[in-house]
DNA sequence: ACTGTCGGGACATCCCGTTAGT
DNA sequence: ACTAACGGGATGTCCCGACAGT
């Protein structure tokens, strides 16, 4: 990796916590010129605007989230078993998250608008990855029989993302994990009523 | 009502949606000043700064939200068909919600930090308002016997309200209602289930 | 006295320990209104604008320092013994001055200029009656013949004055009435070195 | 000298008989821009805050005014020599002062406050300075036998200083050297009369 | 006599972005 | 590849003053 290449990661690095814990308008390039050290002319050499900087530091977010998703996953478990593992990962997550700031999905979505169409369609791109992977999961546990064959993949997936949300957004609220708790232990009660 | 307390509403009540659509950090006080034609010394009359008028903005909000919850109850329903037919309402808000920019509390939810003390109480007690109006649903379907009488009326209002927001967090997203529709139909099943 | 000239009194006698410690610029209308419950219009029906007030505050502040001054002289001294004894006096007031922010001439003067000329002349009235009192000192002196016939009574005034407020000035800066004390001591020699 | 300091002490030169002028209080940044040239981002490229530049220009006058003093002692002069020439001195500078304004420890002296602590070190340095100065003018005289060996320089030089800066006041205040003189006369006096 | 209301502008500060230079 | 330097503008806040109303 090239000299400037490294500059770039680490900026990226270390501007992704401040952008994912203040917001988009709420960072300002000063607090990133002091994060790393770098002046603004050294930043703009790698990015052409706040908005690209921001972006890529969304993208390794949502790069590092998934990352400790994948990594607590058993390579034998499938299926509802692996939702299963899944939800109770997310409790650990709901008061100390994988990255800081919590879920860059929830932070980005209420503050892109129109004025942000790039950063915009990567934060919706994220979250179609992120669904596609729950449907993955289960479909796996449908090919496995565990769940009916009729069972909505796409909606369940859905629901739980949605649920999972808005459980960290509670949680990030109320600072208090009693919030997000409950509504990940109705999620993994609907799994096992799913199976049989 | 005197002069300056309609000064003071209209104030608030034409700030109310820029700072529910663009959040607090997007909001300025020239587009404040150029949508209600005040000027700034004309609104620092009524609010000692950004802050408390942005708190006065999203106490209308939530309180507007609020009302087009309530207006559609029926005074008849209670319990089990109150919490079906919020859930229908849900439905409509999903892409057309009551107050302009969508649910307020999620909104600020990701933006109010140590900064914003004032606000974030604000934004938690409306958390918690709703929670508490949400379990006096549950609990009146379990006086009606409609829910069983184990049945934790906080677990299912939290659960309820997590589902809902990242419902509409997912369709703000996705400026598709589809997103939201699966969780609201996966909450109403669930209330189903719970009765009989 | 009719209540608005109470009103007027208690505003000037409010304001002027403000003006007095912070200066003009330095002080502003809020600060006034917050210390006499008064609002803007209030003072405003006083005062035509803030000079206006400014000049009243100084005139009082002056008005006390004096009466101070002359508070402490005995009826029977006079000539020599009254300037020792008010030397005295000043040592004193080198750190706990009579008026709350020390001299107003000294305070007034280095901020007077062309945009306040109402206030600039009242500053120099003042100091150009204080120096009328100390000559009037000086020249009972000379008829009592306690100092020489050839004295140049407005000489010593303006030298006297120049360098109490220069002491007054030193201490002020340095929080140490050390600094003055120096002075003060050798205007004292000095008067007894002009007797005999 | 790089570009940006010369840039810096642009500003600071251009600034400082603004300040010393108008004081801290009555001195805009838009003063310095129309003066300079520069536009704020370019003014707080090199000075962090107002204050900050305002303590840079009262050093510069301080050093302006010192190196007028110097600039006047001939080499051989010492001792009460010297003095009699700093105030022969003075005299000019009364209504012609080197640095525009006007002695920048007495225009400061006035205004600083426990809201300017880094100003208020250097002012207070400054008048520290000078004092040191002066008593070694003194100790230089008692050493050439000049003064009697008891003379307290100390005391003598608070004296000076205090009169001096009074007397500026006053021909400041009156726009009339004549106010002034007087006080300087009666030093060169005393210094003569230290003498024999 | 005094309050309430509002205008209009100034203020210091912060911001993002560009360019010259090395 | 990176820094230093600067522009130009927006930000929230404060300030003085005017005026209607009572």
């Amino acid at each position: 990796m090239a000299k400037g290449d490294i500059s770039k990661e680490f900026i990226i690095e270390a501007s992704m916590p401040i952008f994912n814990t203040n917001g988009y308008n709420g960072t300002s390039l000063q607090q990133i010129m002091d994060k790393t050290g770098f002046t603004k002319g050294g930043i703009y050499r790698h990015f052409d605007n706040k908005e690209a900087l921001a972006a890529a530091a969304f993208s390794l977010a949502y790069k590092k989230m998934k990352a400790a998703y994948f990594e607590a996953f058993d390579a034998s478990d499938a299926g509802a078993a692996r939702l299963l593992k899944f939800l109770e990962l997310m409790k650990t997550f709901l008061l100390r998250p994988p990255v800081k700031g919590g879920c860059p999905i929830l932070n980005s979505s209420t503050e892109v608008d129109d004025t942000n169409e790039a950063l915009r369609k990567l934060v919706k791109a994220a979250a179609a990855d992120w669904e596609t992977i729950m449907i993955g999961f289960f479909e796996a546990g449908k090919q496995q029989q565990q769940f009916a064959p009729q069972l909505d993949a796409t909606k369940e997936a859905r629901f739980m993302i949605a649920s999972i949300e808005g459980a960290i957004m509670l949680c990030k609220l109320h600072r208090n994990a009693e919030y997000g708790l409950a509504a990940i232990d109705v999620l993994s009660e609907r799994i096992r009523q799913l199976q049989q």
